[in-house]
DNA sequence: CTCGACTATGTAAACGTTTACACAGTCAAA
DNA sequence: TTTGACTGTGTAAACGTTTACATAGTCGAG
């Protein structure tokens, strides 16, 4: 039915080895000869198979891509910033969702790990000792935002806890003493850095801790909403607001507005992420910096390297420096 | 190295047809076999190789899910929709961007269609032609925002026509009569119809077109922002505004607020997509619902359909009915 | 007791490639 | 003329499964 290799050597007359050589660029055929298999393989409209030929090299030229979720524009720009640099180096995407949930990790884990090349892992909320058990031990893997301590696989990691003490300590130079944070997701990393950097800075700053300032949030839009109405019933209410992600923060300006609290007049307000949208709200949205897209990108290039330096592959922790994004909310003028 | 079904067969003295059996819960296998061949594979960490698998079924349990891009809330609803469905029909994910670009539509077209069972494609920009000549005629596929005009593919579309007709028409109930539209790319299916629709609204209401009402847009906020400056430069500016898509609205309301005209009081506004983010601006953005993530899921179910049904499998053309979300950028009391 | 049906299992081919190895031919150097 | 290197090509095994077919054993009906 399907057209393969052996058809396509019979009628040019070849081996199928010397089909495979043409189709690879490898090793010595004669000229006349590749144009014949050439035509030949377009008379009969013939592709490799994927799959045969998977089987025989034991690559899949495939990388998955295992997200907590894939909402909003945070995820999008991950994806985004995957797709471009695994196109670039030939790879597929394989994309797939846990929902941060233990069951779906390991059997994503174990469904995904006999049809790619490599995996890049995002996974703030499970230790990553759920990888030991469910991978294949030399199979490369990339972390994003996992809890790495001494775990044997690259990783890459947001600088949480400086971009959030940065953002607070810009907040504190605006003047404002009672700042009060809307956290993200329970038993999440990130999160719980950037409420580390908060406090941090807040300490420094000779500031105690006050757990009335320190809201639950859930890294949403809706949780930003409603952190807010309660931030609002405090006495005296805060002077300024630390949102743990964007969408939390965009979720409060919106409460904010609705409740006709000026921005940044009567509250200043930051985020965390600097999604591409964040500029594009009244006040436009301060924010802490962070490359999405180069933080998808910069995962497919290391775990590529890994693939290709296999066994001797040295093992990285990496960091991901932040800045901010100083706009309106905070109290700045918009830059021009 | 990697452990086989050989390796499970001769340690648990069975043959491989019967470790395969076992896995496959096919065929009848006494039960003493069965509980020594599954120990037997936990104790060697066995798990099939996918590859071999797919090699001897002809089957690789994966969707190719081309997009033209990758960027903003749209495309990311469309992929979580489309994870989520084919996680429940135990599908993997093959995620593309094709950046509109034909050569890139092509390879990625050939380079997938080996490994995956069916394709869902979205390409507003280029025709379907483009399909028929780089795929396997047999491979299912579900066309989604395509030119269609009898194509022998399924294919979803969203009532961009009606759509953009309705919100028109609501604009013009509150009494506006000069609406300007802001386009989306050119060449574009949605894009031209949603222009079709606001053009048929205002000539029902007798209202005679009126070029320089059409502003140059392209599906971005960096585009609705500088077609709004363009709008209030007109003498008179219309009263209201129609952005092809949320991302242009939001881009639009931005200028707007930067400009000092009050939304909507002075400038009635309106997008359409209804992306999740749009309840969370001020004003709340008017806009043309369609449930992204579902467009995403169907398509995955007819793909899946296809797929079973295989060789008898009608064609369908689907369009996706679409409703208004009224908001305040309109001029609408917010919803409770 | 014989036969057929059924259960449990094994044998081996098939899926579509790649590639190690073998082989024949050519050509230049010795 | 022999040798060795090199070029161009073919043969066949290997990759890890599934599955059609074969076989052996059990059991109940006749």
């Amino acid at each position: 039915m399907r057209v393969t290799i052996k058809d396509v050597a019979q009628k040019a007359r070849v081996s199928t080895a010397t089909v495979s050589r043409v189709f690879n660029n490898i090793g010595p055929v004669e000229e006349e000869t590749r144009r014949r298999v050439l035509e030949t393989a377009k008379e009969l409209r013939y592709t490799p198979n994927a799959v045969g030929r998977s089987l025989s090299t034991k690559r899949t030229d495939a990388i998955g891509l295992l997200l907590p979720d894939i909402y909003g524009e945070f995820f999008s720009e991950v994806i985004r910033g995957a797709d471009q640099t695994a196109q670039q180096h030939r790879y597929h995407l394989l994309v797939s969702s846990s929902h941060n949930h233990r069951d779906e990790i390991e059997t994503a884990l174990r469904v995904m790990s006999g049809r790619v090349d490599g995996l890049i892992i995002m996974s703030p909320q499970i230790d990553a000792e759920i990888l030991t058990t469910n991978l294949p031990t030399n199979l490369p893997v990339v972390l994003l935002s996992c809890f790495v301590e001494d775990v044997p696989y690259d990783s890459l990691n947001i600088d949480n806890f400086g971009g959030a003490k940065g953002i607070v300590q810009h907040l504190l130079q605006h003047g404002h003493r009672r700042i009060a944070i809307i956290k993200g997701v329970e038993n999440n990393l990130d999160a719980e850095e950037r409420l580390r950097g908060y406090r941090s800075a807040l300490q420094e700053a000779g500031i105690g801790p006050d757990a009335a300032l320190e809201i639950a949030g859930k890294f949403s839009e809706t949780s930003g909403y409603e952190a807010v109405k309660k931030i609002l019933s405090l006495h005296p209410p805060p002077a300024a607001i630390f949102a743990s992600n964007d969408a939390t923060a965009i979720g409060a300006l919106s409460a904010l507005h609705e409740m006709g609290v000026a921005v940044p007049q009567e509250m200043a307000l930051a985020g965390f992420d600097d999604i591409p949208i964040a500029q594009f709200f009244s006040p436009t949205l301060t924010s802490v910096r962070v490359s999405i897209s180069d933080l998808g990108a910069l995962a497919i290039q290391k775990l590529v390297q890994a693939i290709h330096e296999k066994s001797n592959h040295v093992k990285q922790h990496v960091v991901i420096p932040t800045s901010l994004a100083l706009r309106e909310s905070c109290g700045c003028p918009k830059p021009h």
